[in-house]
Formats: structure tokens, C-alpha cells, sequence
DNA sequence: GGTTACTTTCAGAGAACTTTGAGAGCATAA
DNA sequence: TTATGCTCTCAAAGTTCTCTGAAAGTAACC
């Protein structure tokens, strides 16, 4: 993959901390911004290539940065950052260049799925394949789809989170803390117990439909997603 | 190996003692303190690899500890030392990126593997093989699995972590009290007789798959995990 | 051989961990 | 509103693991 620059927009230190380390650990180049003026700065001399937005700031909102940096002839597109309850036509009208939204709070698998599909539609020679197969089960990212061996599963949205975390790591063991760091999102307060609930729905729905069981327990660890080596 | 960097911040003498020398042992290069201000200080000063943090200290816990260092721009990973009972809500949030936690109290080979383990994610170059392979016996430390010739065997959480022990030390003699102090947790409160134990359920797992024994009782001392030297 | 000290193995109680099902709460759609 | 689906919690049931203690086995020494 090319180096892929991110430019970060958020007010928040807790939000910019946890997003600049986690996407500079996935492989990206990251800088980041705690506002409006800035965001626009950093937009004309980093040249980035996807910018993450609050579009809750201090000076400005996210709508105004963009119409600025985009009349400045940046055509980077824009994945905004937003609450829940914002989410109204403002945004959904919005998403039209190559923009998308997600809403706070966030899982970071998520936000780089979301990064990684507008990558893809936007820069279709450097990017990774929407289709992530492993195994007998393949994913296609864009519709959200899953086969096993080639029969199309049914999964509820968190069921799909963790199956494509899972199917990103295969033959290596995850604690389950690390699955859900990465499947749920941030601020979630529950027990580990509800990654154990998930392990169990997704085994229901996949193993009857595999020759072997894909998702084993390793005990006092977590799981693991296991593929025969292909290869040598 | 490059010289791996390791900083170590605890604010229990016993406990920073007991890192220190062993991870000095294993090969690092120590640098220890008591308290957060110094380990702000040692971070941006010595340029660790890794750090090594315990989240409760006198003047500040580890979270702003770490978020300290990270808004510094020292993407180090942190390997996290935290109570049993603090894991069930209060860390969430932390292990991003490359990080980690364990639990205390922690054995000492389980520390040396984490750091390892870190490593290989974060610094691809120059990391140790996942694979540890000495006789007739190789272990994938990723996948935490263990194969005898070419075939894999089933180990329980101990028994594997016994092995990987014996087998980072081969052809040593290992005392019980050796084996026990960095296979166990540092406070185990037991007998020796548990070591014995241990090594005839690997044996019986082990022997009925390998040419020759591989543990070697050393009578009034210990045991040892041989292996014919394979040509220089 | 006989004695002693150490080692191996077994069996079992209890603890820890995992799986699963039932259901409350919530959001969404009809 | 009712129906449906999803998320999450909780608890019961099942499984595996840990550790102890005792009995049987083995080596070392006199």
C-alpha cells in the first residue's frame, strides 16, 4: 500500500490521541489537528490524502472547512466524525463527492474500514482489495456481504465486525480484550463476556455451513481465526 | 536481534527489581524508575522500544502517563502491569495501536514473551521469529501452537508455558526453583511438587511423539531439555 | 541387600473458564 | 401500536485446568 496521508481533525485530545495511534499503528501517515483554522492550514500544505473531521469544532464547523479547503481546490475527500443524534440531512447531503460520515462514538475497526473503502473508490490503483477472503469465507466489504463457499450468511452488523477483525488476524490468537478494543466501539462499558456471546452466534451461523469449525478457543486467551496454511 | 530498549516504570522495589534483572537477563537493555514524572522524562530522553508501565503509581496512573508521552510524539508501545481486579472496566480504551496489558501478579517468562511478542507486530525488521524450534519440537508463538514432528500436540496454559522455557533454555540445567519462578506467577504460594507434575504431563504428551525423551531429569537438581547439536 | 532421598504418576476436589439459552431493553419498521 | 431484530446481561450447565497429597517407583549410597 502507498503511504497513505491522514489528516485528523478533532477537538477532543482523548479522541485525537486514540485515533492518531491506532491509525499510525494501521499503517498510516498521521497529522493532527485540534481546529478549524488549523485543519484548513494543515489541508493546503500537508496535502493530505483523507482528512478525518469533527464536524463539531470551536471556531468552526466541519461543513465550513470543507467548503473552505474544497474551494481552495483540495479535493481530498472528507470522512466526517459526528454524534448520533446530528446525523440529519445536513450530513447525508454532504456525502456525496467521496465523503462518508461515522458516527461517535466509533469502533476502530470501523474507522479503518471506512478509510480503507474510501481509499478504494477514490485511488482504485493503490488500493487493498475490497474483497477479503480467508479460508472458506469470504467477505465482500462494499455490500457487506459474506459467502461460505460461495452460499451467502446472513449477519447482524456486529457479527460482521467481528468476523472481518477476525478474518484480518487469521492463525494468530486475540484476547479478547483486543477484540473488543477493536469491534465495539470506544466508550463501551460492559463485560468481555458479550465478545464470548458474539464468538457463539457467529460459530452458529458459519460451522454448519464449513467442512471444520473456523473460530477456535484458545482457553485463557481468546480466539482465533484458523486457516490451513496454503503453500508450503 | 538489534539492542531492544526497554523502560521500566514501577513504583514497588520488589517488582522493579525483579523486571530488571530478568529482563536484563533475557537480553535487554534496562532502564528503570519509580514514578511517572521520571518516566515522562526517561521516555523522551532515552528512547525506549517499549515501556514497560504499571497503571497505579504515586504521582499520576499510567493512562495519562501514557497519553503524556504519546502527545510528545514517542510512539514507543506500552506493555501495561495492572491489578487482576482493575482489567473489568477501567482500561478500556487502552491498548491501542500496538499496546498491551498483563495482569499481576505476572510470571516473568510471560513478560519476556509479551515484550516479544510487541516486538514482532511493531518492528517487523528486525523482530525474532514467532517460531521457536529446537529438536524435534517447534512452537508457533503467534498461534500459541506446539508441534512434534511436523504434528500438533494439545497443551493446557501451563504446559505450554512450561515448555517454552524449557525450550529457550536447552541443554541448561533449569532448577525447580528456576522453573518455578518464571513459569509461575511471582507470589505462587505452593509447592515444588507442582513443577514435577508438570513436566510428567508434558512427558506423557510428548515422549509417545519423539524419538527420545526430551526432558532429562537432573536428580537433586532439576531438569534439562536436551537436544543433540545440530552441526554448527 | 537395605536404607534413604528423591522422583514419577495418579486421582480427585475445587477453581476457573467457556458455552449457551433466556430475556430485558432499545431501536426500527410496518 | 405491534412486530421484528439487535445488543447486551446474566446465570446455569458443561468443560478443562490447577494444584495437592499419597502411593508407587527409582536411583544413590552405605
Amino acid at each position: 500500500m502507498a503511504n497513505i496521508k491522514v489528516l485528523i481533525v478533532d477537538d477532543e485530545p482523548n479522541i485525537r490521541d486514540l485515533l492518531s495511534t491506532s491509525l499510525r499503528f494501521a499503517g498510516f501517515s498521521i497529522h493532527a489537528v485540534a481546529n478549524g483554522t488549523d485543519a484548513i492550514a494543515a489541508a493546503e500544505k500537508g496535502e493530505p490524502d483523507i482528512i478525518l473531521l469533527d464536524v463539531m469544532l470551536p471556531d468552526m464547523n466541519g461543513f465550513s472547512v470543507t467548503k473552505k479547503i474544497r474551494s481552495m481546490g483540495i479535493t481530498a475527500p472528507v470522512l466526517f466524525l459526528t454524534a448520533r443524534d446530528d446525523v440529519d440531512d445536513k450530513i447525508t447531503g454532504l456525502t456525496v463527492g467521496g465523503d462518508d460520515y461515522v458516527t461517535k462514538p466509533f469502533s476502530l475497526d470501523e474507522i479503518v474500514a471506512r478509510i480503507n473503502a474510501i481509499i478504494r473508490r477514490t485511488k482504485p490503483a493503490e488500493h487493498e482489495d475490497s474483497m477479503i477472503e480467508v479460508g472458506e469465507i469470504s467477505i465482500n466489504q462494499d455490500a457487506h456481504e459474506v459467502f461460505v463457499n460461495g452460499e451467502m450468511v446472513d449477519l447482524s452488523p456486529t457479527e460482521y465486525k467481528l468476523l472481518r477483525f477476525l478474518m484480518t488476524n487469521p492463525n494468530r490468537v486475540l484476547t479478547k480484550r483486543q477484540i473488543l478494543e477493536h469491534v465495539w466501539e470506544y466508550d463501551f462499558n460492559g463485560e468481555m463476556g458479550i465478545v464470548e456471546s458474539y464468538v457463539s452466534y457467529l460459530r452458529k451461523k458459519l460451522d454448519p455451513m464449513t467442512t471444520e469449525p473456523l473460530i477456535q478457543t484458545k482457553r485463557g486467551i481468546g480466539y482465533m481465526y484458523k486457516v490451513a496454511k496454503s503453500g508450503h
